[in-house]
Order: structure tokens, then C-alpha cells, then sequence
DNA sequence: TTATTAAATGTTATAATATAACAGTTTTAT
DNA sequence: ATAAAACTGTTATATTATAACATTTAATAA
């Protein structure tokens, strides 16, 4: 739901008394309104029809942004970003991206699983943050 | 064991009718003697001193067939690549990625923590493969 | 309510990462 | 020997991302 993403978005600027400005809600709104994770420049293309001949750090800046606030992230696989649904921050993400239509669908993982925590702790290793990005065929594809 | 990975890696070549070129076998030493991820482009510099001027595709050529047989692996979140010590062909990894010291370990996942694997089934996905890459601080930065 | 500061944007340039395309060479199989 | 396949060399360029600094906008304090 785009709006309600916004919405939530809105409020936490109003909150944290961050500015919800043109270039930050514009990126927010394309990245929301597609069904499929975007490219840095097809934000940026796409960013055109609202704002005047926009350059890639007005992309960039808003991008890095939502990520920060954690209302997008990065899928580092396929250098591309996704808004994010879940509604609170969390640490980590579990991605299943679909290498035949590109769709991609997100779990959040607020506890990493047992098995890899505790390889973690062997490694004497203290997470902060994690992604998990599963490649494979979606089930319409499949 | 850097000797251990170029034997491996030369009698996987020598079996599957592959050539081990020298481009090849420069690049898998180089990347197997470094004990953090290289860059493409630092591989690509530590190659000129045994091949003479060497250009990109030089390097990417050579990444991307290890990478493939799975004697290397690329960290998606700071574009580098690692060798594998693991000696088999697996579907996944997790790495533990030091923010600090740059330092990197691997734990090689042959099955999908069944958390994660009952998340693909609920949302009817097949995996292939999986990157899951955890930040945060290794035992000498915590 | 104006001065000051902080936060954010606009703009130019360039860095960092990666690949396309095609010519030439080496190896393998015939 | 010859042809075909695999691989490398080379030039050029695409793609992704950031540095640096001038300018504008908004918040805060005098």
C-alpha cells in the first residue's frame, strides 16, 4: 500500500523532525509505487517528470535517505532499491529474487536464524545488520 | 592454503578440460593470497606485475570463470571478491563482514536455515542460491 | 523579526565498477 | 594441415556512485 508507506513515512519525518522535501518524496513515492526494485537511474529517470533536469545526487541523497531510515533497501545483488513494508526497522532482510521476471519478494528478520547466529558466535563476530538474498524462480515461473 | 586452492583448482581445470591460463592463474593467486576481499580493480593492479598492462576484461574474465566453478566468491555489499576454502561447489554462503578492520569470514551454507527455507515455501520459491552477508565487528574490533 | 546556524538542495565534475564488441591467438579435434 | 572452439588482447564505453562547493530553505536564538 503506497499510501499508507507514505503516510508512515510523513509521520516519521513530523516526529524526528526530518524534512520531507521535494526530492525525498518524489524517490520515496517512485520507489513505493513500483512493483519491482528500481536502479539508481531509473529512480533518477524517473524523477524527471517531477523535478526540473535532476542529477544523480538528488537521486543518490534521497535514496541514501529512506535507506537510513530504513523505509528502502538495497538489494546489493542486483544494485537496485525496494521500499519496505514491514513497518519498523529491523536489522536484517531475507530477499527472494526471481531470476527469471526480476520480482522480488521480502521477508524481514529481526533475530538471524539459530544456525547462522550461532556461527557468529564462534567467530566471536557481534552482527549489526544483515541481508540475505535468496536467487531462484518465483512460482509463477517456477 | 593458498597451495591447496591452486592445486584444487588446477586439478578441477585439468578434469573439466579447462585451460589454465596464465590470466587465470594469476588472478585465482592473487585473490587466494590476500587474506581481505580485493576490489576487481586492486586484482587488476596486483595482475600487472605478472602480465604486462593488463586491462580490465583481463581481470573480470578470469574473476567471473572462478567464480563460477565456485573457487571464488563475490561479497555483493563492498564489491570484492574472496576465495572459497570449502573444496566443494555450494549453493551459499554467509559472510561476516568486519565494518572496522575489513576482515572477512565464511561459513558455507549447503542447506537454506530452515527458517529462511520455510519462508521460500510459503511464498512458493525455488532457490538456486543464496549470499547472506552479515555486518558488524569481528572479535579484535568489538 | 532579523541574524545566525543547520539542514538540505543544485550543479559540475569525476571516481569506481563493469561490459560490449571485435580482432587475434592458442588449443583441440578432425 | 585445417577447421572449430576456447581464450586473450585491445579499444571503447556503459553503469553505478560520490566529491566538492555554491546556493537555498528552514529552524532557532538574539
Amino acid at each position: 500500500m503506497t499510501k499508507t508507506l507514505i503516510k508512515q513515512a510523513s509521520d516519521y519525518c513530523e516526529q524526528n523532525k526530518y524534512r520531507l522535501t521535494e526530492p525525498r518524496l518524489q524517490v520515496l513515492k517512485i520507489i513505493a509505487s513500483s512493483v519491482k526494485p528500481l536502479g539508481a537511474y531509473e529512480i533518477l529517470d524517473k524523477l524527471s517528470k517531477t523535478i526540473k533536469n535532476p542529477k544523480p545526487p538528488t537521486a543518490y541523497r534521497a535514496i541514501d535517505f529512506w535507506q537510513e531510515k530504513g523505509f528502502i533497501h538495497r538489494i546489493e545483488s542486483i544494485n537496485a532499491y525496494v521500499s519496505c513494508e514491514a513497518g519498523h526497522r529491523h536489522k536484517g532482510s531475507q530477499f527472494m529474487i526471481c531470476d527469471d521476471c526480476g520480482d522480488v519478494t521480502e521477508a524481514h528478520l529481526c533475530d538471524l536464524p539459530k544456525t547462522l547466529k550461532d556461527s557468529t558466535t564462534k567467530n566471536t563476530f557481534t552482527p549489526s545488520r544483515w541481508n540475505f538474498e535468496i536467487h531462484g524462480l518465483c512460482g509463477k515461473c517456477a
